[in-house]
DNA sequence: GGTTACATGTAACTAGTTACATGATTAG
DNA sequence: CTAATCATGTAACTAGTTACATGTAACC
């Protein structure tokens, strides 16, 4: 799911580490959390993977100087020449930053291949038994990126469950009503409800879906589902 | 919370690992779930803790012989013994059961103990910070074996945090209204309307709880909250 | 010159999962 | 006798967490 959330995040913009864990926290937050501890660790295995690409400091914003080449002395090679590039990148950058207001440190910026814009498209369609809510609403998030057909059965198989998870909430209640405390019972009515509810919700942006993929419009400006009731 | 989930169920009676297995998905299916190769180390987990007994054999329907006492041999010792008492036991139980139409095999009966208990209700009261839905859910389940106050604290906890929640969801909304497209704003709403809606519930359960430490009245018969508004 | 925020990472732990191995008992 | 169900367990994996280690740059 953390993949998902990041690759996610890097088909908008390539970003750094840092600032991806801040989006991830201050967009997805409520579906998703992330520390670092799983954040770098993440990035590292997509890069090896060939999801994404990193490359060192100056990100996007206005690029006021050329690149920060830095010549090599001949004898240097790998690991010492790239860590002294990296403190020559970082002295440049700050020289630069001085006349930007506040801009670079010796930072990663990561950035989506062609391999990883597929890996996302997979994960985002996958049908993983551990489609919990957060993981449905991670999809959903990103279901821009998918398909007509396929951002309906991403709907369809997520309705499916829910019908699924209503019928053994009725089933167990049926059974065990009578030895329910009133707590169980309050839960077991509140959770029901609940579900209903995502249910409706779900039909709504269905229908909406289909009319789309009908009618081929172009991707709605206003929200799906739950229109005002004029 | 396994381990929160496995105590609750033993606190009503005594079951062996299977049963265990069976009761966790029939009756709190919706709230948790379980395979057993996460259930028997569990139990093997809350054994060495000194928080559950096992007992080989014979549960607790119709105790039709005497124990199933095997004279020991002498020079038998240990896992030895305990190995060929429990084949002893087996077959004596198999005898037993065709009386009784299907009982028994060899099967280690787990009890809670008064460790168990303790261990039990601190997992129920503690905070912890990994306090998702599931969790609250499992421990409303099992609220009945709280002390009023305690279960005032669990509910309170809950709806803070569920209102910190929407102070983020509003925040985030208000942050990317713009940038979010028709499928992120309805899920926002979606969510928003979804965690008020607990909010609500939960409200409605104070306010009995409430009631309830004021005039000490014991547990109700009736479902908390939601009562029928006549 | 010390605190705060930025930035990247590792190690150990948590809490489960699936797949596998093993065997007893019962029903047809 | 054979398949299904009951019953217990281990091993390897998944997907994260917290705590720790390290260092830079900005602010006052």
């Amino acid at each position: 799911m953390l993949e998902l959330a990041i690759l996610g995040l890097l088909q908008e913009q390539e970003l750094h580490g840092y600032e991806l864990k801040k989006r991830l926290v201050e967009a997805l937050g409520p579906f998703s959390s992330v520390s670092f501890g799983s954040l770098y660790p993440a990035l590292a295995r997509l890069q090896r993977a060939g999801a994404v690409e990193a490359s060192e400091a100056a990100p996007p914003p206005a690029a006021t100087s050329a690149p920060p080449f830095v010549p090599m002395t001949g004898s240097m090679a790998g690991e010492a020449a790239a860590f002294r590039a990296r403190r020559a990148a970082t002295r440049e950058a700050r020289d630069a930053g001085r006349q930007e207001g506040r801009r670079s440190r010796v930072r990663k910026v990561y950035r989506i291949t062609p391999t990883g814009e597929e890996v996302f498209t997979e994960l985002l369609a996958s049908d993983s038994a551990a489609d919990d809510g957060r993981a449905f609403s991670l999809k959903l998030a990103f279901c821009r990126y998918l398909a007509p057909e396929a951002r309906l059965g991403l709907l369809e198989r997520r309705r499916a469950q829910l019908v699924e998870r209503l019928a053994r909430y009725r089933s167990a209640a049926r059974k065990r009503r009578e030895r329910m405390d009133a707590y169980m019972q309050s839960l077991f009515e509140h959770d029901t409800e609940a579900t209903e509810r995502d249910i409706s919700w779900l039909d709504a942006l269905i229908a909406t879906e289909k009319q789309r993929v009908a009618g081929s419009s172009p991707p709605p400006a206003t929200p799906v589902g739950r229109r005002q009731e004029t």
